[in-house]
DNA sequence: CTGTAACCGAGACGGTACGTCAGGTCTTTAG
DNA sequence: CTAAAGACCTGACGTACCGTCTCGGTTACAG
């Protein structure tokens, strides 16, 4: 019989302590500082298993965003059925997670991420939208909500909510208390 | 006479023609491949008379973005007395940009320094909303333009359009016709 | 079974080749203007595996001179059982070489390596004196030669014989024909 | 008047604390890290003060030798009128300079700098041989010493002696008492 | 059971770029 | 007009990682 494979199959223990190591020399080091030998170091791991299975360190980034290895669902939208509630909840955690030094660094190497890998800047932003997307949710919601505009362009406002957070990691603006409310009223109108 | 110095002065034939390589760079090989070595190559300098004047490849950047050397002037905010109608034309040359190649990948060549250097984060920020700031024109605005929303929180409202607008770039959604106006409506309100 | 080494070995050819440059380059450049990226360049190999395995050019060029890549044997002393009319020869190659402006800045060269690295130094002196010591055929000569008085204190002869061609080459004195026989005759006696 | 000169000369001060100042540099970090920089530095002196007056630092080596600025007669060749004494009590002194580390060093550091600078080479020997020549006295005492052996090559002798020196200088042989007696004995005669 | 093929860790290889240092030339300024 | 100060270009330094490759050792399926 021909085709057949033998041997041992890929190390899911390698998969994940590299997926690890990449996560936490990030948050450390930044992206451009983040290399690969130092998370086959860290991992304890040859560096050729790094590259059999990844074609680049974005590459390794986006996978771990997929598994929520980063940002483990801490920045997921909530459901409780009152969409404004549940924005206010989701930018509070966001700017929340800004204020904190680790965090605004993580966001921005994120940043630099996305900047020259694709595909870390779609996951990116779906990751940041929550499993399920702001603008999908925003939609659901218009027939319902009463607080809201019904005929709000959803995807425009999701995009402007995202956007103004990374522009905040990215210029360095304080956050202050009161600023997510701010933006959201901005936004979603009074 | 006492504290005197002597010496030759800097050069700004070296400084102008290092800015000028640096910005060329840029847009060609992005942040991650830009080379100091490369920036001094190009502009026919030795590589110290860079690092005299200059702690980091961002630094360099963060001057260019100053000087205009990078996108001098094009996406300044005009002033025709209408706010709305400037802002749709900034909106809409912006977005003209994100559609060629090169100019979408100067966008992220231009996210990614921001990332890794506060100095062009800031500079970034100033540079996209003209020399003459969004949020000061729509302030200035408030009283006098009839089609604009009284009360409305400027600093949100430019956070989020600049957003909004990196998002975009860092996302890959490619650019479609009106987009620019949807977007604007979305925030202006209608 | 523990304690197995595993991992690539150090490659031979490179090793060589890094020997056959470095002593190429000496007899060409000089001691001080050898530089190790030229070692590489011309070697065809990385700078990194210079600097792997030795720590100084010094160190690769005492390395040189125990492998014979330098002076390749050729001033070995000879064994024909009359000590005197060996010497006579050892040393009337020597002089051969120093007339050559290439042998003369070569021999320089190594003087120069010598003076400030110190297994160099030992190596230059047991490399002049060939494989088996100038000092050392005295001594076994003495008893049977009838030509050489038998009480010569040999170390010391060898010292000066040697420490005299140094002193030719340091001090560009021209050779001419005749000199080797009466340095000899002078130390020997006649 | 024609052909009058006008302007300051060249500064005595300058040039003597050029001297001075490559002279202990030379002693302190050997010929290669000898560095026309701190000679400058050192000397309270611009680089370009140095340049316009030697083309090189053999040079300026060359021309401390020539003023004693190095070895300051310390190991000229005494008159007593008794050759031989004369001559152990030279080799004594050199031999004693050489068991102090820094003596070592900077006759290592001499040598160096023979070998890449002509006229220093020329010079060192020179130096060596006092202000006036071994050989030279060698010579002159053939007739009437009754201790010396009358029809000894004198050139040869004292290239011998010298040589001597320098290989051990060159191969780090340790000084031990009565050297300097044997290498006489061997190459005088007893 | 046993081969054997693909995995694993380790790490050497030829390279590129780093940021530093010194060399030697040139220009500006003070005296 | 000299000489200091020091900016300039050049080029080597030694280090960190790149991405590829080669080792032995170690599975886990195929026969």
């Amino acid at each position: 019989m021909a085709f057949a494979r033998s041997g041992p199959v890929r190390s899911e223990a390698a998969r994940r302590s590299i997926l690890q190591a990449a996560a936490e020399l990030l948050a450390e080091r930044g992206y451009e500082s983040l290399a690969i030998e130092q998370i086959a170091a860290r991992a304890g791991v040859g560096k050729q298993t790094i590259y059999r299975w990844w074609p680049s360190k974005g590459a390794i980034l986006a996978e771990c965003l997929l598994e929520g290895t980063m940002l483990d669902g801490r920045l997921d939208l909530p459901d409780t059925g009152d969409i404004r509630a549940d924005l206010r909840d989701w930018l509070g955690r966001i700017f929340a997670l800004l204020e904190r030094p680790e965090g605004e660094g993580l966001l921005r190497a994120l940043i630099a991420a996305a900047a020259d890998n694709a595909e870390v800047g779609r996951r990116l932003r779906d990751s940041l939208s929550g499993s399920e997307s702001v603008s999908g949710r925003l939609a659901r919601a218009a027939g319902t909500a009463p607080n809201l505009t019904p005929v709000a362009p959803f995807e425009e406002i999701a995009e402007a909510l995202i956007g103004a957070v990374l522009l905040r990691a990215l210029s360095r603006t304080p956050v202050e208390p009161g600023d997510a409310d701010r933006l959201l009223d901005a936004i979603l109108g009074r």
